[in-house]
DNA sequence: AAGGAAAATAAAAACGTTTTTATTTTGACA
DNA sequence: TGTCAAAATAAAAACGTTTTTATTTTCCTT
């Protein structure tokens, strides 16, 4: 009667002991073949491996973890700023999810996501990481001018890729977008329009790449001999509300900006929705570029020039370069710079009005 | 020499076996003392925990892990459509981890992500989870209207929760958008404030939701007593390159639309690129009503109505429902259907110009 | 054909838990 | 004060691996 109340019991999963059943090799040899020892026969191996693929043999991860000390798990700390209530943010981290993913992909690794919400839950994770022993690797951005994520994972040979750069010492592995140059590149390219008055909207001064920014805006100034526009430089959290209101406190000044540069997709949206809302026209009243990792901005209205780097390709970088460092190799021989490229959408000079 | 070459070695972490050693206790006693085993003496419970809370014991999951079968994961399966070269996509899912992350805090879970590029992918990611016991439950979306992953994972008696529900069986935990009533009453509004010829842009019908969709903008119709212009439907992906195109196919028919109903923020962006890039203006010569989930058409010239619901919120819910799935709770207790809350930035009824 | 090194395999221990079973201690009762 | 059940603790086994050490087999050399 009970027999009929449970289906068939499901076959417990091979194990390696399974394997040295049917073949009649001890688990040592099972265990060592697998894992293509050369103390092992080929002719026991190839036998070994074919038992293993007859029953769908696949090794326990947690048996391995156990014994190795090993999580087999590659984290990643995602930001997500509790800042303002739900608001558009951090929605470029599918895509880096994603890259890392397809780089995991094939391996014994997998993806374990970590949410922080600000920089101090940064540094708990990586140390809660680290002393638990959750990873084996870590992926993390955000990176401040002196982030002491870095200097822990460094301190305790802790194999981990940073996207984003400390301003002091590189001796890790990491991948980045040139934003010194991209900030540059947009600053001339107004300047060479005729722009005189340029805003920067721009990111805390904590980041590492805010201080990047603010270098390539005043090279392209310092280059052109002309005095940079440093009071129209202001900076905030990456919202869409901080670009809006930006804009609405930059349009008041005595001498206000004719050219806006920005930082990311949701300020770009909160800047042209200020703009709409004082009623100025983007290639009109305004000009302005931004940067672009989701590429987004070919549907804003109208079109605006952009700096594009596709965040997909830095996620499969990282995960690249993260499971070199788990394999133990040297750092120094992982990093990798972006420069992303200029999609010009506007002529970005007011349709000549400046010349 | 030599030993000056490391630092000093960090002493191993203690165990349980550690905590035997110093108390005196076997090893038994910890384990059942630490799980707050009612067999174990009081007075030596509080002695055994104050000693763990001294050395700064910490359970290593990796062997609870193996000896529990237990994975101590909850997977998340994050779709990423590699349809379009890095079109904005899923920028959802930031929220979503979130909120499940939200309410894994603090339990012993952890938040494990796969990546899935469609359907199959989807299925087989689901089953390759519970082959493997890469995780203990599993939290998905993209229901489709007959999903084979819902049939599987309850075969496996595999704890789950859904976000989206089959259009079939729904005997699981799941947690929804009300997509009927939002539909319905997009429509409504629209049909009250005079428009005869809706466009409703909706995802492909294999999605359950698109169906629920369809259902409320023709319950619309039917109730005003007017014949749903059906011909007006359009489906496909989310993207904001479908909003665009979409736009431009519908204002070339003989009788185009006076109003758009869209799915979400991507297609949104999309319908208004296209509307701008023919010229039409949002609110004269056509209105748009959208559904948001990450606050964004506040944003948008000019602002449009939306149906509003923090998706961080239903995070948060799938988190709540799988830890309690896990646990052995009945899902059928575990259903939650939210109705997004209507803002209403527009009149919706062309400036008056319809009646 | 004996000896011995090299090759192949087996046995045993270990990783850190939980759980089942066994043993000791306590305390109530006669 | 001895008996016995109940309470408390200890011992041992197990989860599935990998790794170290031990044993057996092969085969070359003389």
């Amino acid at each position: 009667m009970a027999a009929h109340m449970h289906k068939t019991r499901r076959a417990p999963a091979p194990t390696i002991k399974t394997l040295a059943e049917i073949t009649g090799y001890s688990i040592a040899t099972i265990s060592k073949a697998l894992r293509e020892s050369p103390v092992v026969a080929p002719v026991t191996r190839d036998l070994i491996f074919k038992a293993a693929r007859e029953v769908g043999y696949q090794a326990n991860a947690r048996g391995m973890a156990l014994r190795t000390g090993k999580s087999f798990q590659a984290a990643v700390l995602m930001p997500v700023t509790a800042a303002r209530d739900y608001e558009w943010d951090g929605v470029e981290y599918t895509q880096i999810l994603s890259g890392v993913s397809q780089a995991l992909d094939g391996t014994d690794y997998r993806m374990s996501v970590h949410v922080i919400r600000d920089a101090v839950d940064g540094a708990e994770a990586a140390s809660r990481i680290v002393d638990q022993g959750l990873a084996d690797g870590l992926i993390f951005s955000g990176i401040l001018a002196d982030d002491p994520r870095i200097d822990l994972l460094v301190d305790h040979h802790f194999p981990f890729v940073s996207m984003g750069r400390c301003r002091k010492d590189l001796d890790y592995a990491h991948v980045d977008i040139d934003n010194e140059w991209a900030a540059h590149a947009a600053t001339a390219r107004l300047l060479a329009g005729g722009h005189r008055r340029i805003a920067l909207v721009n990111p805390e001064r904590r980041f590492s790449y805010a201080m990047d920014r603010l270098d390539g805006f005043a090279r392209a100034f310092r280059e052109a001999g002309i005095a940079a526009s440093a009071d129209l430089i202001v900076e905030g959290d990456l919202s869409t509300h901080f670009g809006r209101q930006s804009v609405i406190d930059l349009l008041q000044v005595a001498e206000p900006p004719t050219a806006f540069v920005c930082i990311n997709e949701s300020t770009t949206l909160g800047v042209l929705s200020g703009l709409g809302s004082l009623g100025r026209q983007v290639g009109v009243d305004v000009d302005v570029i931004a940067y672009d990792d989701i590429n987004v901005s070919a549907y804003f209205t109208p079109p605006i020039t952009t700096f594009y780097q596709p965040i997909e390709v830095l996620g499969r970088t990282l995960g690249q370069f993260l499971l070199k460092r788990m394999e133990g190799e040297d750092p120094k021989a992982l990093r990798q710079v972006f420069r992303p490229t200029l999609i010009e959408r506007q002529p970005d000079n007011l349709g000549g009005r400046l010349a």
